[in-house]
Order: structure tokens, then C-alpha cells, then sequence
DNA sequence: TTTTAATATCACCGAGCGGTGACATGTGCA
DNA sequence: TGCACATGTCACCGCTCGGTGATATTAAAA
């Protein structure tokens, strides 16, 4: 609706617009999940028709696509704040700072949430573009924090970081949609700090410190 | 003459209809997903009317409590089949065929896939108790499995079992969804058993052996 | 037999969906 | 000024959805 706007003339501008329905798209994305998520629903957020919608981004393919595209910069700034910048004495501390980072920056942002969980539920061709690019900008940033450091020899690191990012992710999901997985609560701050030291304990267990004690029961 | 007669026209049945009118539920959740998941689509497959569905099961709320009643019977006969059935000589080797026979059981079964990517993905109050009539199915597989046996003391169990069921369970979701995760191929039979490799290591670095070395590096 | 109740089917409703053609309105160029 | 074009709006289509009332068909009680 044209209601009391400050500059009328504003209004008819394509960029303006394309992000308006952009900025809409995630929003719907991330409040209604994937189900509400459709033409006519982030035509009503954006404020515009829906023909916009196609004219400007070739339907919903489309502008799935366009959410993917800057979707590796958004994810980059989510995760560097929360991203490793200290030096690591080792690969193990590295992938200890990965997997908290990481479940702390999931848990912070509802979008990437609905993208994975739309990724595992919903595996349709444009999801699949969706999922890519947020794949290769944690990858992105998964090299930088990298270095130079390597993985122990002898040990499969691809598959244990696998196991350890796919558990992140459930948990996560999991506690967004019904605040807890397999009876283990994970709604306060002391369910969340509970899960991150049992997670601290299963990365340096499985990258042990080569001259120190297998598994020392650090924090409080 | 009231025989259940398999022959022609014998559908005038509310029992057979019942379990057909089921089994079609079942069908197609397991290949459609919840997506596709409605009353038309389920008295379609059924070959019957949807006004059925309200008759019989009070409409599609009625309809998932009824696939959740069964369910629990199913699960374990599904988990029982991988089940651990010898003697476990530590918790450590319990909880690794647990994790192990969770991964195997839920790649067999597309029903239950599609159960937990539901309640992750759209978390509905009917989800929510069909998720936790198979949460009742799983937690009474592990009990009966786990006999007398106790982890280790001054460990957070549930916690550390938590992070590896979640990790198992997006796992082969992502698997069913997209054949792999993170870059790592879960396909081949040899994908998998690189995965389990990873899995078992994870838990033996997890709970490790009283008196043995940290993490024996086992296999080839 | 007649009657009754259960079983199954059909037609229909309002709503929302994705998608499209026609139309209004403002912008900038000749 | 007039014209072409980009921008934005509206009405409409066909379809599927969840849901419901009326009705046919049949088994079994009376």
C-alpha cells in the first residue's frame, strides 16, 4: 500500500525493489520455514507484487538462487565473529574452535537453520543450489582459519569432521525446533554450556595432544 | 456368509480399510515426504475416499498419531535386527554398536528418515508427538540393550551419546537427501564403511578402555 | 421381510497456491 | 511536446488443498 511515504518517487526503483524482496525472502525463509515459504508469502512481506517476483528474479528458482549468491558473504561475517583468530597449538585446538564457533554462529542465525534444514528436508534442484553456496562459504572459511596446520597423519580428519559438524548441525536444529534431542534439554545458556564442553571433550579426544594426557577434564 | 474372503468384493471392511487407509499413510510419507504428505494424497494411494480418513482416524492429526502407535513396534523390530545382542565387555563398546546399529537401521528405513527430517523441518504439535513416539521406541531399544552396564564415572554420557546420535542421524539424512555431506561421498557401500571406521574410532577415543592405550589406530 | 446402522462414495465449498496477461503510471529521451 | 519504455498493479486462470453434507450401498438386527 502507497501509505505516507517520505519520498513517493522512492518507490519506483528497481534496485530499491529487488532488494526489498531479497530482504523479504530471508525474512519469510527464516520466521515460516520453507513451508510458508512462496511467491505469494514474500510478495505480501516485500510490500509489491508478485509479479516482481518474476519479472525481476525469474520466480522462486530464481530468487532462491539470488539468496544463495550473497549468501556466502553473509555467512562469512556471521561466523567471523564468532571465527578463530588466536594461533592454534594444534590441529585439534583448530577443529575444537571450528565446532564451538560453528554452533554458536548456527545457533544465532534462524536463516542458515532453515537452509540446512530445508537441504536434508526438501532436497529439490534449486535446494540444492542453496545448500552449495552456503557449502563453499563454510569451506571458504574453514580455509582461512586453516593456515598452514594439518591434520595428524594416518587419520581420516575429513570423515571425523564430518561426524562432528553433522552433530553440531542436528543439535542445533533439533534444540530450534523442539528445545531438546533424545531427552538431553537444550534451551538455557547451562544446557548449551553443558553440550559445548562435551563437545570440547570429544574433539580432543579424538585429537589427542601428542605428549599430553588423552583426555584432561578441563573446564568446570 | 461373513468370511474374510480375499476375492472380489469384499472391501466393505472398516478393520482391512483401516490398515490400508495406514499402510498407504506410511507409503506415502516415506516416498513423497511430508511435503506431499495430505489426506488427498494419502485416500488416493489407498484407492479410497479421504472422507474416510476423517471417519476413521478424526483427519490427518488422527492419522499420525495412528502411524506413531504402531511405530513403536516397528522400530524395534527395525533396530532389533542389527541389534546388539552379545555381551558388551565395556560401556565404550555398547554405545559403538549402538551407533553403529542406529546408522545401519535408520539407512534401511526411508520412513524413519523421513520421521526425523519432519521433526526437525516443521515442528508441528502432531510432529512433535509422533517424534516422540519414536524417541519411546528408540530409548526402550537402548534400555533393554543396555542391561547392567553404567559409563564411565565423571562423564557427561548423555551429553557425549547426544553428539553421537546427532551426528549419525544428519549423517544419513544428508546421505538420503543429497548423497553426501560436507564434501564427503555417503554412497557406495565403501563410503559407509569409511564412515563407520571414523564412527567407531570417535567413540573408543570417547570412552576409552580402562587399561588400554588412548586410541589404538586399528584398522588399515 | 422390513428396519437400522455401518460402510463407502460423490459433489461441493472456500481458500491458497503458482503463474500470466492486460493495464496503469511514472521516467527519460528525441 | 510526444513517445517509448521501465516500473508497478490488478484481475484472473487452473489447480490442489483441507474439510463437510448428502447420498448410495450393504450387512445384520428386528
Amino acid at each position: 500500500m502507497t501509505q505516507a511515504d517520505p519520498s513517493p518517487a522512492r518507490t519506483r526503483d528497481r534496485e530499491t525493489t529487488e532488494r526489498l524482496i531479497l530482504a523479504a525472502a530471508r525474512e519469510v525463509l527464516a520466521e515460516a520455514g520453507f513451508q510458508g515459504f512462496g511467491v505469494n508469502a514474500v510478495a505480501r512481506r516485500a510490500g509489491c507484487d508478485k509479479q516482481l517476483i518474476y519479472r525481476y528474479f525469474g520466480g522462486l528458482e530464481g530468487l532462491i538462487d539470488a539468496i544463495g549468491l550473497d549468501l556466502g558473504g553473509w555467512l562469512q561475517a556471521s561466523l567471523g565473529d564468532a571465527g578463530p583468530r588466536t594461533i592454534h597449538p594444534s590441529y585439534g585446538a583448530l577443529v575444537e574452535d571450528w565446532a564451538i564457533s560453528l554452533m554458536r554462529a548456527l545457533r544465532a542465525n534462524p536463516l542458515v537453520q532453515k537452509i540446512v534444514a530445508w537441504e536434508i528436508a526438501d532436497p529439490s534442484p534449486q535446494v540444492r543450489r542453496l545448500a552449495e553456496a552456503r557449502s563453499r562459504g563454510m569451506i571458504a572459511w574453514v580455509a582461512r582459519a586453516r593456515g598452514d596446520l594439518l591434520p595428524p597423519e594416518g587419520m581420516d580428519a575429513p570423515a571425523a569432521n564430518a561426524l562432528l559438524i553433522a552433530a553440531v548441525q542436528h543439535l542445533v536444529l533439533s534444540a530450534a525446533a523442539v528445545g531438546q534431542f533424545g531427552g538431553v534439554p537444550l534451551d538455557s545458556d547451562e544446557d548449551w554450556a553443558r553440550m559445548e564442553a562435551a563437545l570440547r571433550r570429544m574433539v580432543q579426544a579424538v585429537y589427542p595432544l601428542p605428549g599430553a594426557t588423552p583426555v584432561p577434564d578441563s573446564s568446570p
